[in-house]
DNA sequence: TGCTATAGTATACAAAAAGATACTAAGGAG
DNA sequence: CTCCTTAGTATCTTTTTGTATACTATAGCA
């Protein structure tokens, strides 16, 4: 573990934010505030139910979402972000605002390129 | 690809940082400017040719860091943040240093483990 | 002549992540 | 009695990542 140099704790933040659908999960249930698994699978066309289960776990694992089960049949869980998870907030925002600034500078890359040829 | 919700931009972002070696990569040239292969090689204990090689050009190819080819032998190459590599300072130094925090996060929580077993 | 150095490529293989699909429990509706 | 619902598991296959290893070119050095 004592591996890479000690300047880079990037990393354990990326840990929690990597997985194709941590970022989508974790901005909407900030946005939208407390969400039940179906409402999570609904909102996110193409996830299996196993990826949402895992990444939701693995969120869970690491204090970011609280899960609470009600004792009903059919189940019913619902899911929001911690206080703590809140602190994650920033960053998501930078990196999308960053994202979406950068999709503009790929379609400008390409438009130079076909223009080019 | 028009799949995912667009209030998503921050897989652009994620994309470019995720893969193990490429923050710490990042965070290396940012903090020391221009280095080449072997240097970049050297400062990262564990890392393969063909991983670094290929980080490299991922990044190359995103317009992140620049590659500079001198027709020497034996080969010398330089590689450098570009201009627009650069904009990802801001998230890195965030991701950084909220990453710092979390580690400290987890020691709290597994202490309170402890304690309590 | 043979050895070293750099920045790779090529190939084979192992491990991890993701995807597809089928299955479950148990109450309510028809 | 059968089907629907929700929030999952379990199992298998595919894809993606990462590792290990060997190989290359060519100038300079002994």
């Amino acid at each position: 573990m004592e591996k890479k140099p000690d300047h880079c704790r990037v990393e354990d933040a990326l840990g929690i934010l990597v997985g194709k659908w941590k970022p989508v999960i974790l901005l909407y249930l900030l946005q939208e505030g407390t969400k039940r698994f179906s409402e999570l699978k609904r909102n996110m066309p193409g996830i299996t139910q196993k990826m949402l289960t895992k990444q939701l776990r693995e969120l869970e694992e690491e204090d970011i979402i609280e899960r609470v089960v009600y004792p009903q049949v059919p189940p019913k869980v619902e899911y929001s972000m911690t206080e703590y998870g809140r602190s994650l907030e920033p960053i998501l925002e930078a990196m999308h605002e960053w994202g979406t600034r950068h999709t503009e500078h790929k379609m400008k890359k390409q438009i130079q390129v076909k223009s080019s040829s």
